[in-house]
DNA sequence: TTGACAGGTGACCGAATGGTCACCTATGAT
DNA sequence: ATCATAGGTGACCATTCGGTCACCTGTCAA
């Protein structure tokens, strides 16, 4: 059997930049959008955001599909939850997902939803 | 109230070089380590090993204790756990979750438990 | 108290990274 | 056919990053 087999360190590389993880972060909200498209929200040509898509999907976050003269592009959540579990097992897991369902609930609460993302 | 703050770019920056990696590998195994002890599995030198460890600790990934002269590390999932919830909800956890876990049945049936983590 | 041991700082250097540009290929509309 | 549009490549440069070293501080034991 072929699973997709993902390079840890491809990964890690991948989401350290705040430029690629912005573009994750749209891939989330909307997949299947072109370069053209994810373009637009960075202040930066083309070529280095085709730079950025590349090293994604060599990393196998994001998933490509060519369809006539466009490149559609998908948000693949594996390698993420792969991260997860390599320091959080399952009993920490129930710990520290309780710990932040109530962390945000109480954000919700107080503030509003404001998200702080570099 | 005051919730420990996470800084997203500095915890991927932390985890983008395999030695960091490597050190929270350590410390999920056991923890409490000095630097001393965690020095002996990296070859380097121990100012390299004390730098990667500032980094975690910075990040929040790694937590401190003095304890006379020495100085013992403690790993911190939430940081994993939000980045992990960044771009997993929970519809698409269960779905990944089920699929890296029959992953790994399969891997543990046909093979033997071989981990290549970089 | 003095010496050995655990930890810490700032400067420094080679290697890797982010971003741009000149230039090229392929697809679709007219 | 041809021209605008979407995507792609390789070289190049400034900045950042990983690692080392000379040197310093604090703590425990004899």
């Amino acid at each position: 059997m072929i699973w997709p087999m993902f390079n840890a360190d491809q990964v890690f590389k991948a989401l350290a930049d705040p430029s690629r993880r912005f573009l994750l972060d749209e891939l989330y909200q909307r997949d299947g959008r072109t370069l053209s498209e994810l373009e637009c929200g960075l202040k930066m040509t083309r070529f280095g955001v085709m730079k950025h898509l590349r090293i994604l999907e060599d990393a196998g976050l994001v998933i490509t599909r060519r369809s006539g003269r466009e490149k559609l592009h998908f948000l693949n959540a594996v390698p993420i939850r792969q991260i997860h579990n390599r320091w959080i097992d399952k009993y920490t897991e129930r710990q520290v997902s309780a710990l932040l369902d109530l962390k945000s609930t109480l954000e919700d609460k107080t503030w509003s939803k404001t998200k702080k993302r570099a």
